[in-house]
DNA sequence: GCCATTCTCTGACTTTAGTCAGATAATATT
DNA sequence: AATATTATCTGACTAAAGTCAGAGAATGGC
């Protein structure tokens, strides 16, 4: 990687510290701390359940609670018990703690204005197109790609997402009933693995290794959200796939592809999977492809 | 303003918040909280006078003192009184807080390279080029004007790079002896104002206002860094001297231009000033404009 | 039905990041 | 030379933002 590149990355990160930190004085001024108004924004005018905040500003939960407190003091919010879990507590903002939100709200259109006003409408619309790019861009590296329950309901998702998408892809559309058939315990330690490509920690992706007898591990079930398509996600699920089967002490690794997958098949060749005769029954491949794995170095 | 720009904007804030946000958890790992570590890194390898330093990061004076001490205990940085001015103390690293300097450096360097890891060099290219767009975009609103004394280092310098510019424009070069004088006392108040424009602390424009016998005010020495240029700064120089002007009761602004800034000529007449017969004896001038400022609304 | 896990809460602390009011010494201004 | 200003430091506080251990109730998995 240039180092131009690097240090014009680094400029940019430095500046946009500056930028945000000056947004963030001026949440100050409606009169409550940063951690605090945060906290109510989160809330939103819909509610949210506490666990859910918390994994999301990822505060412990002993100051979280504490933070509930002063802010039920206040008057801002009220907590209740959540219908479906009697351990999970569902926060609302109250009228005072809407009026809040509404005027943290502004205070961000404001901040927002503030970038937009000095500019012509020309500039305006090609800032916006230049973040737009940034954001897009930058997705890729904020992405974390680990292993997690094949029942979990991220990974059920992920599931439903891929199955809805090669029904529409595949030219007879996909029956799970009539396909080669991945139950979730064969994707579970230590049969299998089943990994979840996360964003800011919505998934946005997901494949499954499958150990099968002797050392062959069978690739599943990889697929990629649209939002996040074309920034070499693809590749970096295959790697972390590849990286579990040599953990594993794998030694070869198979899948199977539709006809219709052509950015697939373009992604497996170019990581070194070469095509292969029939190996499986699974109804909806044309495509079967295998790779010989490099012997793991010993620890 | 486009309300789907402003919230196009507004998620472009967040995301990069939550990015930047992860970016500084990286340099926790460095064993010194954010604020030590910022102070060491802004110190660099080449030292810093305290008083600089205290301006750059916006930091009190007692809690600045403080934390030099708690670095300088654990053998940092040392501190010493400047050769120039003995009130100021100069910071150098020692060489374990040189050490550390790289240290934090390297951290930046690999927080940049995650970015760009994950792209295909032709994205990468596309990346730097989208945020070289945003930060030259939003510069504009990080522009903060404000009157200075005219005999200030900022104000010093802005009028030599005003004078060297158009000496390098104008068709016969720029001799400041020749040229109308606007002696510093004429652009102090109350006989006038000087006016900075900082982007980041940094000066990068200026603007003089000399009240003339009567209700007369003189605009003179405007001047925007190249840097800046093309973001509209000019406009809002030129309204700050109208704000100043209509405060100080002026009713009549005068100014002259050399034939060569075409891009001077072109914002006065769009901000409403009309040529007018030559009014001064300014050897270098070719336009004389005016406008009559509207009275103020009684406060 | 039992046991492990999850979710929230409380108590007891700590660290970070300041603010504010002087005191002191050196320099600038008049 | 007298006075004002500037730069730093010290003492005495404060608020914000946590951390960690453990308790108790509810739920999920077997």
């Amino acid at each position: 990687m240039a180092k131009k590149q690097i240090s014009d990355v680094r400029r940019f990160n430095r500046t946009f510290s500056q930028r945000i930190g000056a947004l963030q004085e001026s949440y100050q001024k409606l009169g409550l701390p940063l951690g605090e108004a945060r906290l109510v924004y989160e809330v939103g005018t819909t509610g949210i359940d506490v666990r859910d905040l918390r994994n999301r500003l990822g505060l412990d939960s002993g100051y979280m609670s504490r933070l509930l407190r002063k802010l039920e003091e206040r008057k801002l919010l009220a907590t209740h018990a959540s219908a479906a879990d009697a351990r999970v507590r569902r926060i609302e903002l109250t009228a005072k703690g809407k009026r809040l939100f509404a005027d943290i709200d502004r205070a961000g259109d404001t901040v927002a204005a503030g970038l937009l006003a000095p500019l012509r409408p020309a500039d305006r619309q090609r800032l916006i197109e230049a973040m737009a790019d940034v954001e897009r861009l930058t997705r890729a590296a904020a992405v974390r790609i680990g292993p997690e329950k094949a029942s979990s309901p991220a990974a059920l998702w992920c599931l439903n997402e891929y199955f809805a998408e090669i029904a529409a892809r595949f030219d007879a559309g996909f029956n799970p009933a009539k396909g080669l058939p991945a139950p979730i315990a064969e994707m579970t330690p230590p049969r299998g693995v089943f990994l979840v490509a996360r964003l800011d920690g919505r998934p946005v992706g997901c494949g499954a290794l499958i150990v099968e007898t002797g050392f062959i591990g069978h690739i599943r079930r990889m697929w990629i959200a649209s939002e996040v398509r074309g920034l070499g996600l693809g590749r970096r699920m295959l790697d972390a796939l590849e990286e579990q089967a040599a953990e594993l002490q794998l030694r070869t690794l198979r899948l199977e592809t539709n006809r219709n997958l052509a950015e697939a098949r373009a992604l497996y060749q170019d990581a070194g999977y070469r095509e292969v005769p029939r190996f499986s029954d699974e109804p909806y491949a044309h495509h079967w492809f295998e790779k010989a794995l490099r012997r793991r170095p010993a620890p």
